[in-house]
DNA sequence: GCTTAATCGAGACGGTACGTCCCGTCTTGAC
DNA sequence: GTCAAGACGGGACGTACCGTCTCGATTAAGC
């Protein structure tokens, strides 16, 4: 607390923000397995045992280097139609999405350091976070009576999102405003429709089970679900 | 064709198939990052000399591995209905991709592996193999007058499977038959209404562009969406 | 040895002469620690394994090339004098070990392959065949009244030939005629001067014991002198 | 020369001479050719990588264990008589040369290491050495007028080693003070007869010449040779 | 000339050592 | 009191040969 901690405070903190931005920045060069501390330690002007006396291994100074930039500023848009709101939501994700830093982090979350538990609830937040603050959007649409009550405001943000994600994840597809247009589009139509709604109030569809059982084994997601 | 090197080919056979097999399973478990040549091997029965005769080095034992095991057999229904098409579309990919042997190559294609070209186009082909082979059912529901022509086939079952992606993927939610039949929902809720179908013949929406630009750098996908 | 055999054999012993000189060859140019069977059979023109079909390993193979070897033909001298026999000798020796051949053996039998007793006993028996030839010469030089009676006919053949292995060996100096006839001046004057009788006959010799004990441990050479 | 390092340098120092050690230890008990890196950083309580930190290679590793040891301290006695003089020299190198330490270093040099030119530059600089430091007592000899002027030292010393080296080497005798006692007798009888003056000083003997021509090649030394 | 059994060629395999790279720990001197 | 510098133990890499093994192809004798 006295000026001399403060300066070594100081100095510290000008090394902490160093090393995590380095850490990113390699991490989205060269990804988790290639990540060295050592090019890390050279990235941001410091020393190898610095690093390592801040940080007790590699996991570490990943996750801590992620765990700063989960955060994203995701404008809720209340422009008093559904449809303008889920427009102005899908563009804004894509813009997010396709931004530099954010396929750093995304390029991140989705190596093997996804296998540390820490970086995969890093992953499952960035999705939580954002769906968590968008769904007003469908609870202001149903009270405005655009869409009907009972409608599941987690499933409707989950599906204007999904087509995203698959693009950036699976099939490597450009991801820009038409993406995020055409997945209004369908999540419109399917929450007008009643899709969101509970199961029961499908009347013209046949009850699933008429195609039989599906067999065991169909679930158990596992802590993660894509590395574990 | 000849018998004669029926045996050493066998035994080669067997041999590629137990690294294989041992390359897979330690991708499962530990990750590309921390799969060792020698742990392969062991795992297989077969010295480490005996996996670089073959494999110049880990990179094309995980790339050889990964890409014998991307076909999966996907029954494609066509049972008469759009609607129970698409049921059992959906149960099957959820089936499918719930099943240890595909959350294992999933975890693989996921790894630090996926910075390897090869790696990222697997897990590219595991999505448009699926694709390809279902779009016949969208196909035969247009001709059957259940959807409006002119509906995009492939965007109808990317609308099918990206929930089960997302949930596989971001949230570690359950992923089961009840997720199954909400997408099947949603996507022949959106077909009906035609969502699938050209941009223009959406007469309710306003122009998404009244909501103005969106900035610059919206697309971009590069070779690998997520690694890259 | 029924004709089938000799004819097998016949086949047998070419090979076995090839690979022969082929492992002298190799042992000569890249030494022992550097020979490969790889490479004696390739310069054989002949297969790895039929190499070990007839020898048991790298040792085998050296060992057995070499015996065939020790043999060297040794004129022994009878000029009438003394002298001129030692020069004979001496000359002969030279030649002999500069030799292309001669130093290719030597320099197996002063290799690492030396570490194996019948390697040694080569080594050992390269020296006592000529010893033993040439002791004759130093007896009907006695006999002649040339030399003292209880002359040691191996000493005076040993200083006649240690000089040349003095150079060969350790001082790589050239050795030519003029140190065969140096060691033939020497010895000869040793000699005559009763260097090689018995140690009581020589009366101008203060005992070495005068020069006081010359402590412990002064003997025991072991099996092999030098690689023991 | 400070004492800021002393310390890194005394651990360095440390690890240095705990190698080299181990190095000669293996070398002596398995050769060369079976020398192992790792081996000798066992041995030596070191790891294999520290060994690689400070030498190239294996060859460089032994080169420099060997070359380390080439000193051997031999009193160079002036005791007023030749004979005496040569008789402390002789005991001397006798001592020397049996002790373990110095068959290591034998055995060393005569292994698949005298490839090496420094190896055989070391051998060569073994007897060397102590050449060039026991000529002075050929020279004191000679002034105090025991021995003819003219009479070569380094010929002198040879034929006083040369026996030694036969055993050690060649023939796998014991060599004991006996044998450096005979060596004695036969030099200084030789020196007294002046067969290390010049050649022409040989009065009785019959031109080598008279012999006839010795063949071509008989020179050639090579650098190298036993090795070359 | 055809068959048959030994020998050879070819090469995969388990194994040992090589020499390299990087990790994470530790010690030490300097600022 | 932190930092830079770097030696160290350690683990894995990918390479080169070794000696073993199992085959098919060759080949030369005996029928």
């Amino acid at each position: 607390m006295d000026a001399e901690h403060a300066r070594s405070v100081g100095r510290g903190a000008k090394v902490l923000a160093a090393v995590h931005a380095a850490t990113l920045a390699e991490l989205a060069e060269k990804g988790y397995a290639a990540l060295t501390v050592d090019g890390v330690a050279q990235r941001a002007g410091v020393h190898k045992t610095t690093v390592y006396r801040r940080w007790k291994d590699r996991e570490s100074l990943v996750v801590d280097a992620l765990a700063g930039h989960v955060a994203a500023d995701v404008p809720i848009p209340d422009t008093g139609t559904f449809e303008a709101d889920l427009t102005v939501l899908a563009r804004a994700l894509v813009r997010l999405m396709t931004a530099p830093s954010a396929r750093a982090l995304l390029a991140a979350v989705f190596s093997d350091a996804a296998r540390l538990p820490e970086v995969a609830e890093v992953r499952r937040q960035i999705f939580e976070d954002r769906l968590r603050r968008a769904e007003p959007v469908v609870a202001r649409a149903v009270s405005r009576g655009e869409l009907p009550a009972g409608t599941d405001a987690a499933e409707v943000i989950k599906s204007l999102a999904a087509p995203v994600y698959l693009r950036l994840l699976m099939t490597a597809e450009p991801v820009d405003e038409a993406v995020a247009d055409q997945a209004v589009r369908v999540t419109l139509a399917a929450a007008r429709a009643g899709a969101f709604g509970p199961p029961a109030s499908s009347p013209s569809a046949p009850s699933p089970s008429d195609l039989g059982p599906s067999g065991p084994g169909s679930s158990d997601p596992g802590p993660s679900a894509v590395s574990g």
